[in-house]
DNA sequence: GCCAACGTTGGC
DNA sequence: GCCAACGTTGGC
């Protein structure tokens, strides 16, 4: 079982947002390195961070589970998505998504600022100046140290 | 809003 | 294949 740090923009698709859905597949990552990862890497099972960016305060705002391994992302070649890139199509799928459902949430979400204050995570990628990658793995060491940050408050 | 850090695009 | 221009991400 791996771990992983998903990113999402919470005005797109929010933490709260996948606890009234109860799964969602995760859609739109049109980066060919987490496509990779996704692909090649994330299984279901896998345990994720649920990030949120462009936010203020940044936080990790709950845990989820893979609980379906890759398949062809067909917003792709849908026109009227967002996520549309003419070049895909179902015979050239070119992007992957999984589908994810809630855990427990982090209460209260685990700051960015918190994080940092973590010696455990000074590596973290999360934390590297110029990270952009939108579906990061995290080190089982890293894991641990994220969630001994809400030690007590398990469910 | 600013700007650094990337990733992608396209002319050559 | 190089690389400048451009677009996007995302912290601050």
């Amino acid at each position: 079982m791996k771990t992983w740090l998903f990113k999402s923009e919470p005005e797109s698709y929010s933490w709260d947002d996948l606890v009234r859905d109860g799964r969602t597949c995760w859609e739109g990552v049109r980066n060919y390195q987490a496509r990779n990862l996704l692909r090649d890497e994330v299984a279901e099972g896998d345990l994720v961070l649920l990030y949120h960016s462009q936010v203020q305060p940044q936080v990790i705002a709950g845990i989820a589970r893979v609980v379906r391994a890759a398949y062809p992302d067909h917003f792709a070649w849908d026109p009227a998505s967002r996520y549309h890139d003419p070049k895909a199509g179902p015979d050239n799928p070119t992007w992957v998504m999984v589908d994810i459902a809630p855990v427990r949430a982090l209460d209260p979400p685990i700051t960015r600022d918190e994080l940092k204050e973590v010696p455990a995570l000074a590596d973290m990628m999360l934390l590297r100046r110029g990270s952009r990658l939108s579906i990061q793995p995290v080190a089982p060491v890293e894991w641990d140290a994220v969630l001994a940050l809400r030690e007590g408050r398990e469910p």
